[in-house]
DNA sequence: ATCAGTCGTGAATGCTTAAA
DNA sequence: TTTAAGCATTCACGACTGAT
């Protein structure tokens, strides 16, 4: 059996409304992708990059263990308790090979099946979405910790507005006519991401390595609050180059020997007044109270 | 303590293909 | 033939955790 590389997403916005009809939308679920292979009885895992995740997840085994051969693409998540996807608490999981029985238990995980890339020995990664959706559909996956989750044909808006209101990390869009481009990031597919914004003050910079040497690595920034500049985390992507050059000039004439952060300074750096006011997107908290994935926006006026 | 791997971002580079 | 565009790859950066 060759092996399929998952289709990747572009990240862009949703489909405009007059477009909608040739687009469905799923939810965005917050875990790691998996391929499963099902075959004479076998069932295997692998990671995006075809790494053997098998012995990760035992628990997912027998579930998916059924009678005909077949090859899935999916999410393993882990819920918090609340039962929405928690990436954080899947961390614990996603690289102890042989779980214990009390990691097992605490952080229970499911697999949710979106896509079925072959079937009783024939490839389908031809077929238009619409039609391997149908046929993900007639076979009945549900069982256990295996889920199929919905997709909802020409209403990627509506399915937005509800991945927000459920705290979701947002919706990723494909197109009712794609066929499956294995290994690809297609526009085929888009994820439309549940960003947050916040303003923050940049306290400082590390310097950067590599092809980044001799200008910015990262922003360390943080928020004014009662007991002063609250630390919230390095930010070391989003800038364009004309960006890092446009900032280390207003940074030189900042430059101060200590640490603006009130408390505890996150690490050596180099420090300025926090003067400059910045825009950054994130996807949340982490239980730090440090950004999660923060890109740079922008410097506001 | 360091490395490597999961998730994410963007930019540069190099190869291939399309257009001028 | 030369240039432009498109795509995949690589390397920066972030948080985080297990393995070594």
């Amino acid at each position: 059996m060759m092996l399929i590389r998952p289709m990747l997403a572009v990240s862009g916005e949703l489909p405009i409304a007059s477009q909608e009809a040739a687009w469905a939308a799923e939810f965005k679920w917050d875990g790691v992708r998996a391929v499963a292979y099902l075959l004479g009885g076998e069932v295997r895992l692998l990671s995006r990059n075809d790494r053997e995740v098998t012995g990760a997840y035992p628990e997912l085994l027998a579930d998916l263990a059924g009678a005909r051969n077949m090859v899935l693409d999916g999410e393993v998540v882990a819920l918090d308790s609340s039962g929405a996807p928690d990436f954080g608490r899947l961390q614990s999981r996603m690289h102890v090979r042989s779980p214990s029985r009390s990691l097992l238990a605490t952080v229970p995980v499911l697999y949710h099946a979106f896509d079925v890339l072959h079937l009783d020995g024939r490839s389908t990664l031809r077929m238009p979405y619409e039609r391997r959706r149908a046929l993900l559909e007639e076979l009945a996956l549900d069982r256990g910790r295996v889920r199929v989750p919905p997709s909802f044909p020409g209403s990627a808006g509506v399915v937005m507005d509800v991945a927000r209101e459920h705290g979701l990390e947002g919706v990723v869009c494909k197109r009712l006519d794609s066929p499956y481009l294995p290994g690809r990031r297609s526009e085929l597919w888009v994820k439309v991401k549940n960003t947050l914004m916040l303003d923050v003050l940049v306290g400082g910079w590390k310097p950067g390595e590599g092809r980044r040497s001799g200008t910015i690595g990262s922003l360390l920034v943080g928020v004014p609050d009662a007991g002063g500049l609250r630390y919230v985390g390095h930010v070391g992507t989003g800038f364009t180059e004309h960006m890092l050059r446009d900032l280390s000039a207003r940074m030189a004439p900042l430059v101060r020997p200590a640490s603006p952060f009130a408390g505890v300074a996150p690490e050596p750096a180099h420090w300025v007044e926090p003067r400059l006011a910045g825009e950054v997107e994130y996807a949340g908290w982490t239980r730090d109270g440090v950004l999660r994935h923060p890109t740079w926006r922008g410097l506001k006026e």
